[in-house]
DNA sequence: TCAAGAGGAAACAAATCTGTTTCCTTACCT
DNA sequence: AGGTAAGGAAACAGATTTGTTTCCTCTTGA
């Protein structure tokens, strides 16, 4: 896994990306280890050599490790939102199946043989109480539990954040188990519970109608 | 932390507690430490000073860390189905109570300061693909399952193995939240959407009436 | 052209980790 | 009482960790 030469896997020496891209492509390389093997089983060493740059550069940038492990969940925010977001927005124009549509993007997630689960869970799970990443984590939550909580809205829910937080806890169950049974069917089956929670808290105000 | 004499927490050294004892103390210790700290966070030179042993003692028994883990999440299993079982009985003679009652336990444990959520979902995520403690976190699951099934039929659920795995899936993902918010309440949630769930899941089939 | 700065390579430091080995003490059994 | 085995204490080995420092090279701007 480190046999690779120096700059491997980017192509170009870090001295053409000065100042501000090469923080972001340390950030990039330290996300893809961190994703893959968690963030206590890397090392700076193996970050630096697989970035392509010294140990110096990188505590120039990140005066710790610990700096460096919040700027990659800092990083990871968005895009794992964007993610959600868009698989949520593909699903169709349906509330209700841009609220399942979530899971159908866990379960490709998870059927990849190197899947870890959430990457702010696991990240959590490894660090000591008190870690300033824990506060990314937290953050992150919020912001999805208030994407959730809109559609849900949409959804005609009779009380949106609960639903939201409903689906949230059942995503998270549906990660963890999938990684315990290698396998992404508890994934299918968060879904089915989502459907029924979902119609369930659709269904009593407006035009009760059955599901499917 | 590793201020206290030698023998600490034990009383007696471990010169009275030779064979068997010994080892199931050895794993008591360790089980403590590591369901506080995380597998990776405790050495074993912390888990030799805690249980008053020598390293050439802890070696004997176990020839390296990793027997130490599986060790430890075996010994964790029956006590901790022992707990939710006990939770789910003493939850009243309704066997939908009973399921909730595993809530009301995961509630109790989430209120700990030092909570750090399922052993088996935080030892399996601190560990690598492959590792032998992977097994035991699967049979823990297939155990808990199992009960959760079983109660699930006694409460006429139509389709008693889909509503456990449901039940399951709430119960990690408020694990998780709990640990990541550092709150109980995400456990109250999932306990409302597994009562949701527990009463859509026994209403269908057989005589169908509106929910609550 | 040349000086300044950014970065690379690698040695280095200090702590920590798993695991081994040596020597000694203690308890138990015949 | 004395031999045997179990265990304690601690040194030791070797690898790995985070983080620092030194020296050199390359690029860029005046």
């Amino acid at each position: 896994m480190a046999a690779t030469a120096p700059g491997a896997g980017n192509g170009r020496s870090a001295y053409h990306r000065r100042g501000e891209p090469l923080r972001a492509h340390i950030v990039e390389v330290a996300s893809t280890l961190f994703t893959r093997d968690g963030v206590r089983a890397v090392g700076v060493n193996l970050v630096t050599a697989e970035a392509g740059i010294s140990k110096k550069t990188l505590y120039k940038y990140f005066p710790s490790k610990d700096d460096l492990v919040v700027a990659y969940l800092s990083a990871m925010d968005q895009p794992i939102r964007d993610a959600i977001t868009s698989a949520a927005l593909s699903a169709g124009d349906d509330p209700r199946d841009q609220l399942l549509g979530i899971f159908d993007h866990l379960a490709r997630e998870a059927r990849r043989v190197d899947f870890r689960g959430c990457a702010f869970a696991s990240t959590i799970t490894e660090l000591p109480p008190g870690h300033p990443a824990r506060l990314c984590a937290a953050e992150h939550e919020a912001h999805l539990h208030a994407f959730l909580s809109e559609t849900a809205a949409r959804a005609a829910a009779a009380d949106p954040g609960a639903l939201a937080t409903h689906l949230l806890l059942l995503y998270h169950g549906a990660a963890i188990h999938a990684r315990i049974q290698l396998s992404a069917s508890p994934v299918h089956a968060a879904r089915s519970a989502a459907a029924a929670l979902i119609e369930l808290a659709a269904t009593a105000p407006h035009q009760p109608q059955s599901a499917t």
